[in-house]
DNA sequence: CAAAATAAGTCCATATAGTGGACATCGTTT
DNA sequence: AAACGATGTCCACTATATGGACTTATTTTG
């Protein structure tokens, strides 16, 4: 999440001839972050560690390019509808969130807790979706866009203990830095612990580490080739994932990941991929 | 469409200060253009009027950042992971998508024909879903991705239309030279008759005009403020788009676009624990 | 209601960061 | 096995993005 400008850089954005892009897309994504909410100017300044004319003329650009919108009044930036276009498109290849839906109007409905759709990327755990079930005491501790180390959070953790062990170790290892610096309650160690237990169980489960009281239950979901798609999780206070109702929870969780499994088998609008790659050589 | 370089450049990108981030994101958005299909670097140096370097390069931070993907045996470009997160995320305030996907289908069931779902983007009519019917003999005239100045096609024609009258005529005279370069069955002064006529009839009709033998009919879904959000439309061949034929669909487009309108009104992101609530109900 | 503080937005001299011509490499076609 | 077409790489040059200093708008405070 640090973009530092200056030979002092910590991330390893280091490879050539593209920085303002670089610096661009990380401020896309910062922006991504409160999606619905909306960021102020100052925070993007801040998050990002770059100098306040160089944040606003890349926001610009971005805005040109409607990649971001700005509100007029509060003068918040949100995402623009390129934004919109370009995810719209990209979900031919990356479907999980359309296809999820209903698995998780199901879990909310059922558990009347909170359900959340969680996919990898890289060495995170990103957030799509929170669906809100009726249940009135809620926690604001993940939101859609949030993302943090694999590991972090039950439908994250889930997705590492879904992933063959050496990778995962091998993520964790890259993580160890990040872990140690932000992530006061997820010691490396421990996340090894935990990812072996949730191995074992085949479901991942998070006491409240992030934040007290915030408890969570999460399964991966893995298609026929083995691989790993994502996690469903469901939050709720501790009071309501004591063992009994956890392992009710859990059975749902398994049977909702089975069913979103077996719809990302056949993509819901896709023709047979032979006849559209020949279609490719009608475009003069 | 054109990025020229130097200082014969045709496109008004001259805002200072962020050349390669204009650059990168046209490349983006080209790349989105083939969605499903991937694209070509040398394509992409053609496309763009880019050098290949450059292109190269952009590419590469594309990729790395994840927007884009390249599959490594065909060396194809894609959509990437970060595409899509972007873009679920703005789906909170640009939700069109998915609140249309029943619409598409039941059109695509019922008329056995092809279903499209355009929204406007400035001056332009993007195409955002596809949903093709059981009948054989399909035209792909039209893919998701694809963008043309808005009249051109059927859904696109029905969003001109639907817009207060100048605001249709700035567009039109905006679009003028891009009209007469590309789409030569589409002078502006066709335009103006064809949007006149569809304000008429509340309903867009195009035959064959972009590629003889692929008809349209589309109509515009417009809230309850009056804003058009976009258009629905169903493309058949010419012989199943007969006058009666025709009328049939209009009145199934019509009460489709009606009850997506509805949908709208309120929002998936709203607060209200009961909306929310409703909003469960929409699994199939 | 001034005055201070905080935030958004702008300018422009400077050097750093991106550019593209030329070259290297890989895979396919004849 | 030689020619072609495509992807990928190098590096000298200068066009390009940068950010310190400044202005303007909006909110908070004494």
């Amino acid at each position: 999440m640090t973009m530092r400008r200056g030979k002092t850089d910590v991330s390893k954005d280091d490879a050539p001839g593209t920085q303002s892009l670089d610096r661009a897309l990380g401020l896309l994504r910062l922006v991504a972050t409160r999606a619905g909410r909306g960021i102020r100017l100052s925070e993007l300044v801040q998050q990002s560690g770059l100098t306040k004319p160089t944040v606003h003329r890349l926001l610009q650009a971005l805005e040109r390019q409607g990649f971001l919108a700005q509100d007029g009044v509060t003068k918040l930036y949100h995402l623009g509808p390129e934004s919109f276009v370009i995810g719209t498109l990209a979900h031919e290849r990356y479907g999980i969130h359309r296809a999820a839906l209903p698995s998780l109007s199901r879990l909310a409905t059922a558990s009347e807790d909170t359900a959340f759709l969680t996919v990898r990327r890289d060495w995170y755990g990103i957030c799509l979706h929170r669906q809100e079930g009726a249940f009135p005491i809620r926690s604001y501790v993940l939101q859609a866009g949030d993302r943090h180390p694999l590991g972090v959070g039950a439908g994250s953790l889930a997705i590492l203990a879904a992933l063959p062990p050496a990778e995962a170790e091998a993520i964790i290892q890259h993580n160890t830095p990040d872990l140690l610096a932000r992530y006061p309650g997820f010691p490396p160690e421990r996340l090894r612990e935990q990812t072996a237990l949730a191995r074992a169980n085949v479901y991942a489960f998070n006491p409240g580490q992030l934040y007290a009281g915030s408890w969570a239950v999460g399964v991966a979901v893995v298609n026929r080739a083995g691989q790993c798609e994502g996690a469903l999780s469901i939050a709720a206070i501790d009071q309501r994932l004591q063992p009994a109702r956890c392992a009710q929870l859990v059975a749902l969780l398994h049977s909702e990941a089975e069913r979103l499994a077996e719809r990302l088998e056949r993509p819901a609008g896709a023709t047979n991929i032979a006849a559209r790659a020949r279609q490719n050589s009608m475009n003069h």
